[in-house]
DNA sequence: CTGGGCCATTCCCTTGGGGCGAGGTCAAAC
DNA sequence: GTTTGACCTCGCCCCAAGGGAATGGCCCAG
């Protein structure tokens, strides 16, 4: 009576609340293989006993999770998947508040910017830098612990570092999206490259800056300084060359500047 | 000096975040038109002034909006287009309280069922229905109204149409798949079909039933019934041939009575 | 005049299936 | 024995929103 406990995907797509595509394709990926193919035929028969893990993958996805991740959920205990799928909820969660606060700083309208945006000239400098991708959140650690790096070498080298540090977000830094960023400090005289510290030229150009205070520099008040200084870029029909820079300490007592470099030609 | 205001893709890219392989998806779909096409060389150019909006587009793309909705947005005043945002991302929210919902309600070992399944004898009747796709926000109007609109119509024949309610699941009706909905009443002799309402025999069978108290038929709870419904049909190797029907009011005073049909033949 | 940096087009890839068409299978009905 | 209808298979094309690669054109500077 072997056959009997084996039914045809119709039917095991009616207990499970799965369609019969979907079941080949969970087949093919291997997240539920039928019992038994005919050969012949092609025929795939699935067992009784498979209808639960065909349901709990029916609502897996009804959660909107990818096949790959129920495919390990899968593997674990029922307390452990529970306690894996709060933990996602909780992510699922944070993104949301951060989509609010996007929603909230988007079009920035009733922001008191405490300074307006301002133009300077950028010397040609030689910077020690340290590059690496970061999330948001090891961004502050990163940041701290690079320019340590950066300015004990430049004292070990005996080269003043006492300059700011800068902070070059060459992608974007977001909850969901990590990007390059590069800490560097501004130096004179000669210095090795050592470990993942290198050298490089910064050339001259022209800054426009905005001093942020430190009640507007954290995420996602300091969107608004960025919205404030693109604007005002493209109000004064400027061209923002490159990648902003966040330089600290910043003008006038504020906590940091935040910087785009423009092109001077482009705007006259 | 028109060249002057007119820029390639990598700078624009550069001043909006937005990749050439967006830029050009956008351009295709009308989203961010380029200013001028070069005719003989196909090398778009953007206009300076389309940086705010290539800026915007970035932005609502962040928040994981699809183009398509992008595009009605972008036709929205900034307050409208924050208001429906804002309408947006409660949504997002509510989707995320009924996702933590069927995750607690996921492994439901601790449900106190109140009543244990049974069997019952299904009798042949003939079904006055209505059928519709609703999406479970319409689902308690749509029952009623089809439920009134049934026993008048059958009032009007001159058959009794005191019988229960039975309310045939087709498809999953959760917050966000709508599925089709069928509201029967079950009549004895001839009753003419009319409009939408439309008459179809229900055949002999077994079904398993389950009572669900008031307290317990709200979603998600019900969701538990079902669980346990169908947990005890595979426990007991049965098979269930459709898609569960509730029948209003359920048996010994209980709201509803969740049921399957099953298969007496293949369990045995 | 040549190299390098942009730019264009075209094709294939991703996720999770839905939809369609051609054709094979199976069981019951005629 | 045959036909019918339901069910099954496989294979191809489609969706969003681009990423990546290959190939070839454009343009500027050395």
């Amino acid at each position: 009576m072997n056959d009997v406990e084996l039914i045809l995907p119709g039917e095991f797509g009616a207990a499970t609340r799965l369609s019969s595509k979907a079941l080949r394709l969970y087949a093919e990926q291997g997240l539920l293989v039928p019992a038994a193919i005919d050969p012949a035929t092609g025929y795939r028969r699935y067992h009784r006993d498979q209808i639960p893990r065909g349901r709990l993958i029916a609502r897996l996805r009804v959660l909107g999770l990818p096949l790959a991740r129920i495919a390990t959920l899968l593997e674990f205990s029922p307390q452990a998947r529970q306690a894996e799928l709060r933990a996602w909820l909780a992510a699922q969660e944070a993104q949301l508040r951060r989509r609010r606060e996007l929603i909230e700083a988007l079009d920035g309208a009733a922001v008191p910017s405490t300074a307006a945006p301002g133009l300077r000239l950028r010397p040609p400098r030689k910077l020690l830098c340290q590059e690496r991708r970061v999330h948001i959140g090891e961004l502050d650690t990163f940041v701290t612990e690079a320019q340590q790096r950066i300015r004990a070498r430049l004292q070990a080298t005996g080269v003043p570092c006492d300059g700011p540090a800068l902070v070059h977000f060459h992608g974007f830094v977001t909850h969901d999206s990590d990007g390059p960023v590069e800490v560097a400090v501004a130096f004179i005289g000669a210095v090795e490259p050592v470990d993942d510290l290198r050298v490089r030229l910064s050339p001259a150009g022209t800054d426009v800056y905005l001093p942020v205070a430190e009640a507007d520099a954290g995420f996602p008040d300091i969107l608004h300084a960025y919205e404030t200084l693109e604007a005002w870029i493209d109000a004064n029909r400027l061209i923002s060359l490159a990648s902003p820079v966040e330089i600290r300490p910043g003008t006038d007592g504020a906590l940091l500047d935040v910087t785009y470099p423009i092109s001077t030609i482009g705007g006259s």
